[in-house]
DNA sequence: TTCTCACATAAGTAAACGGTTATATAATAT
DNA sequence: ATATTATATAACCGTTTACTTATGTGAGAA
């Protein structure tokens, strides 16, 4: 019963379209956080307050390089949000669906 | 990009805890309205409300006899949605965790 | 008919949410 | 040292959420 509580509450973290993206996007590769503004529609704030609330439950974790944050899917994600993300388009259809070039990585 | 939008709204009936027992629930079997209410700690407004907005999003169906209004998973959960089910615990688990006697069936 | 039971709907409310702008911090560049 | 860039935090705000109580509706029982 707790357990279905835990459940319910990491699940809100994929119930949001910006951050299902953002767990999508980072299914294939590492993004930092300006490389994130620029493909979301929402501000650079906005933007990191939802990977405080994704790395708060541990979902993501942070990797600090220089003047750059990179955030990556956690090795800890629960199977059954990893059921979930492997419906999602991939970070390819999603640029390109936004029309953003498809960047290697850094933000130089 | 629609699409992700549109996973991320019907994920967001999972991210209730009460929603996401009563889904569980309905994995095993068909529930009325007022076993519901005896099982879920919540008024009987709350569940109908819980149910009209898995309803709404094609989730559960509801079958009138006489008095009662029995619902039941969709045949239409999406593969997404469905994925998620296979984790969360089976309707004895919660109806011991929350000391209900397992009913076969009925309100009567 | 009248009462009761099962359920739905309406209206109200406190809290959470998702965004914004303004500001702080820390690293790099000049 | 100063300016610039990347990110985080704070404060604010309108909307949505999840509940509640009160009331409506429709079926079966008396």
């Amino acid at each position: 019963m707790e357990q279905i509580y835990e459940m319910a509450d990491k699940l809100k973290l994929l119930s949001d379209g910006t951050r299902l993206t953002i767990l999508s996007l980072l299914r294939d590769r590492e993004f930092c956080v300006c490389e994130l503004v620029d493909i979301l529609e929402i501000s650079q704030p906005g933007v990191s307050q939802h990977l405080r609330k994704l790395k708060s439950q541990g979902l993501v974790k942070e990797d600090k390089r220089g003047q750059w944050v990179y955030y990556s899917l956690s090795v800890d994600v629960p199977p059954y949000i990893r059921s979930v993300l492997e419906y999602t388009p991939n970070s390819k259809t999603i640029l390109t669906a936004l029309n953003k070039k498809e960047i290697t990585s850094v933000c130089e």
